[in-house]
RNA sequence: GCGGGUGUCGCCAAGGGGUUAAGGCCUCGGAUUGUGGUUCCGAUAUACAUGGGUUCGAAUCCCAUCAUCCGCCCCA
C-alpha cells in the first residue's frame, strides 16, 4: 500500500453522520437572521495580508503568530483568520454605505488559524456571524446581542452565560490605559513575561491574566482602585447604560464583567461574550462587540458597526447527537425494471426510497431492508400480476397487500 | 512556542518479554429455497504508530520521531 495521506493537523472531515447537524445550524442561521432583516454575504477565503494586519490589528496574536500567509505573484495573501475584516472590505469596496441604513449582513464559513489544536480549537474551523453597519445608537448593540441569544435558542442551546463590558471610546480608554500603566509600573518586574509584553502592547489584557502572581498583584488596593473605577466617559457610560436597559427590557440575562477585554484591536464601547461551562477551557461560543473605527481605518466612510461571531464546532459539541434519518421505503423485488420504476415513482412523490441494485435473493433483500428502512415494499410475481404491492411494516411484522395507488397515501 | 497524557483491525478493546496477538461491534459472503430483525458458519488475503536500541527472544523494556488528545498562551 502507498503511504497514507492524512488530513492535516487541526483539520477535520465533516462526515455524513455529522452533516445533518451542520445543515441544521446553517438552516437555522438563514431562518433566524433573515427574520431579523440580515442578509447573507460570502467573501473570499483569502485576502491581502495587509487587510488583517490593519483590520484585526498588528499587536494581536491572531495576526502575529496565527496567520496562514503565502506569496503568489509577489503578493502577500492570507487565509482569513476571521471574517469581520473581509466583510468590512466588501462593504467599502461595493459602496454599501449607499444602501439604506442599517446594512445588516451575516456569513458562515471556514476560518484558518495556525495554533496548537486542543478541545474546541482547530486550525480550520467554522464561524457563523453577523455585522451591522451604520448605527451608532445602543439599540444596535442590543439587537445584535439579542440576535445571538435567539439564534442559540433556535438551535436548542439555552442557559448560556452572556457577559458584557464597555471598553469606552479611544479617548477615555487611552486615559484608562495610561492610569493602568502608571499604577502597574512599580510592579512591572514582578509580572509574568507575557504581561510584561502586554504592558507595552495592550495593558488591558493584563486584567484577565491567569498567572497567580499577576492575579495577586492586581488585588493590591491602589490597582483595584483603578480597575474598579468607572473610567469610561460620560457619553460611553450613557451608551452602555442604554444597552443594559434594552437588554433588561428584552429579558436577556447577562452579567457585567469588568475584566472582559477582547483580543482584537478594533473593538470599542460594547464588547460581549457568550460562554458555556461544558466546553473545557475554550469556553466561549460567541464573541463580539462594537467597532466604530474599523470601516474608516480600512479606507471607508466613517461608519459605526457592531457584530459577533460564533464557533460552529463549539456549538455542535454542545448539542446532543442526532440519529440520522432512516430510509422510508425499501423496494424488495427480483424484477429490477419494476423495482426501478416503483422507486422512481416514490421518489417523485418525495418519499425517501431505495431498492436492491444487486438483485440478491429475496431473504437477503428483506434482511437489508430491515436494517435500513421503515417499510419494505415487496414486488414479486403475484403483486405484479395484480398491480399491487405488499406493504410491510418492518418495525412490527404487519404486512398487507395493497394497490399501487394506496402506497403513496400510506407513506405520506 | 511551552508543559502533560495516549498510540493493538473501520470502531471498542484484552494481553505488561517466550511457539497461531483474545473477544465484541460494524461490513461482506453463506445456511434456513416469497418473508427480515433471532440463531449458526465463514471472510476481511502479512492490525501491535514509525525508526533505532537492549535481549537467545519485544506488542510488552529503553531512546528518538510522528500522530493524537488535554492544558498554558490566545481565541470562536
Amino acid at each position: 500500500m502507498n503511504k497514507m495521506i492524512k488530513a492535516q493537523k487541526g483539520t477535520k472531515d465533516i462526515l455524513p453522520v455529522d452533516a445533518e447537524q451542520w445543515q441544521n445550524l446553517e438552516f437555522k442561521a438563514l431562518e433566524v437572521f433573515s427574520n431579523a432583516g440580515f442578509q447573507e454575504i460570502r467573501t473570499p477565503i483569502f485576502e491581502a495580508t495587509e487587510l488583517f494586519a490593519r483590520g484585526v490589528g498588528d499587536t494581536t496574536d491572531i495576526v502575529n503568530k496565527e496567520m496562514y500567509t503565502f506569496e503568489k505573484s509577489e503578493r502577500s495573501l492570507t487565509l482569513r483568520p476571521e471574517n469581520t475584516a473581509g466583510v468590512v472590505r466588501a462593504y467599502i469596496e461595493n459602496g454599501m454605505h449607499r444602501l439604506s441604513t442599517p446594512v445588516k449582513l451575516w456569513y458562515k464559513g471556514p476560518m484558518f488559524r495556525y495554533e496548537r489544536p486542543q478541545a474546541g480549537r482547530q486550525r480550520q474551523f467554522h464561524q457563523v456571524g453577523v455585522e451591522m453597519f451604520g448605527i451608532k445608537e445602543p439599540a444596535a448593540d442590543a439587537e445584535v446581542i439579542l440576535l445571538a441569544v435567539n439564534y442559540l435558542k433556535s438551535i436548542g442551546l439555552k442557559d448560556l452565560d452572556v457577559e458584557i463590558n464597555s471598553l469606552g471610546c479611544p479617548v477615555c480608554r487611552e486615559a484608562f490605559r495610561d492610569n493602568l500603566r502608571k499604577v502597574l509600573k512599580p510592579e512591572l518586574k514582578n509580572l509574568c513575561p507575557d504581561c510584561q509584553k502586554r504592558y507595552e502592547t495592550n495593558p488591558l489584557r493584563i486584567l484577565d491574566c491567569k498567572v497567580k502572581e499577576c492575579k495577586n498583584i492586581l488585588q493590591k488596593p491602589e490597582i483595584q482602585k483603578i480597575i474598579t473605577s468607572d473610567y469610561i466617559c460620560e457619553e460611553c457610560r450613557e451608551h452602555f447604560n442604554d444597552v443594559q436597559k434594552y437588554l433588561d427590557a428584552l429579558n436577556v440575562k447577562y452579567k457585567r464583567n469588568k475584566l472582559l477585554v477582547r483580543g482584537l484591536d478594533y473593538y470599542n464601547r460594547t464588547v460581549f461574550e457568550i460562554t458555556s461551562n461544558n466546553l473545557g477551557s475554550q469556553n466561549a461560543v460567541c464573541g463580539g462587540g462594537r467597532y466604530d473605527s474599523l470601516v474608516k481605518n480600512l479606507g471607508g466612510e466613517d461608519t459605526p458597526a457592531v457584530g459577533w461571531a460564533m464557533g460552529m464546532e463549539r456549538l455542535i459539541s454542545l448539542l446532543p447527537e442526532v440519529k440520522s434519518k432512516k430510509i422510508k421505503a425499501y423496494v424488495v423485488s427480483n424484477f429490477t425494471i419494476e423495482a426501478l420504476k416503483l422507486t422512481e415513482e416514490l421518489r417523485s412523490h418525495g418519499i425517501i426510497t431505495e431498492f436492491d441494485m444487486t438483485n440478491k435473493k429475496f431473504t437477503k433483500q428483506l434482511e437489508k431492508a430491515s436494517k435500513v428502512a421503515d417499510f419494505a415494499l415487496i414486488l414479486g410475481e403475484d403483486e405484479l400480476k395484480n398491480d399491487s404491492v405488499s406493504f410491510k411494516d418492518l418495525a412490527g411484522s404487519k404486512q398487507e397487500t395493497i394497490s399501487r395507488n394506496e402506497v403513496f397515501s400510506r407513506l405520506n
